[in-house]
DNA sequence: GTCTATAGGTGGATAGAC
DNA sequence: GTCTATCCACCTATAGAC
């Protein structure tokens, strides 16, 4: 018997930030409580508040996690040493895992309820995204020295109207529950980026 | 003195719609209350139960208004006999308005908070976006075959993506409290769909 | 149409026993 | 670390007077 199958123990904290974590994916900041992670983890909420004293303090500390995993992922991905056309890919691979599995980006939701988020939270929030436009705009800017990518003007741009458009494709994706909506939109925003592109004046 | 000086009257439905729409473009459904509104409006919160039975119902009606309020715009864009391209600027604009203004898509928040909402409210949000991505479907089939833009594949699937992008850059631009972001993204997105573009390699 | 008063529920949070 | 017990604020909603 390990000791992951029981129901408490010295990992609780993680566990009650794995199923935060999942319940603003899905419901939101403000669409969740203590409540619900004490009945998923069959204790009572007085138990929560012994590892996380306030609701903004555990959201700021699922935030810094969130983000730590986020920058390890594109660290993988940099240390494979493939070309930024294959980085991108992968990078938008870390999105549709997400998406496959019903789930939005946490930092997309927490964008979204952001005028009503502890002022720590946003703070993390902000970072997230900064990161991912700053790693975007390096990838971007390789690929077009090597001539893998084409496109106007500055790469930090192109970076955040990928970052936004991902976002967006997720929320409707997960709103229709039809996880094609998001492909095909990565695809398209990824195609885009390619040199001597076929312009098909029509192909019905 | 007009009626519209005073706290109360007939237009008090009215009146709770357009403050509950603010407060959930800024706030999301889960993030105001009752009470927000009563204090705008100076009555309690009793009085509105009157106009609204329930938050779901007020959500709903809510919605419809929005709803039939786009398709006016639309419409109008329509009526006004532009060419695609300029009928594409003219639906941009619609929510450059709104972003301007420091608000998200009222339906924009509301996907994100999807899972919590009541139903007959999602049934509406889900109207909102096959509206857009119809009325911007036709708009870009004929701009194909005019040839003012080049797209490939099918135009829903180009039509789901813009509004995804919106979306996005919307949620985004709002966060960073920074309307350019979402000017500069919307400009990026509709460049990509004119013909004979100039692919510059670089541009330092 | 708006009020007072209130019900019944849930939210985050704390004290103190074990 | 987890429990019981409890607090208080806030939520949506209703009844009935005016």
């Amino acid at each position: 018997m390990d000791k992951a199958a029981t129901a408490r123990g010295p990992d609780s904290a993680r566990r009650i930030l794995d199923l935060a974590e999942r319940l603003i994916q899905v419901r939101g900041y403000n669409g969740f409580s203590y409540a619900d992670i004490a009945e998923a983890m069959q204790v009572t909420k007085a138990s929560l508040h012994y590892h996380f004293p306030s609701k903004a303090e555990l959201g700021r500390s699922l935030m810094a996690r969130y983000l730590q995993g986020f920058l390890k992922a594109l660290a993988d991905i940099d240390q494979q040493a493939k070309g930024p056309t294959q980085k991108l890919e992968s990078y938008v691979a870390l999105y549709a895992d997400v998406i496959a599995d019903g789930r939005m980006c946490l930092c997309g939701m927490l964008a979204a309820e952001f005028a009503t988020l502890p002022v720590p939270v946003r703070d993390e929030v902000l970072r997230f995204f900064d990161a991912n436009e700053a790693w975007l705009a390096t990838v971007l800017e390789h690929g077009r020295r090597d001539g893998q990518f084409v496109f106007d003007g500055r790469a930090i741009e192109v970076a955040r109207m990928i970052v936004a458009s991902l976002e967006g494709a997720m929320m409707l994706a997960r709103t229709y529950g039809d996880v094609k909506r998001f492909t095909q939109a990565s695809r398209r925003l990824l195609a885009q980026l390619r040199p001597l592109r076929r312009r098909a004046a029509h192909r019905t």
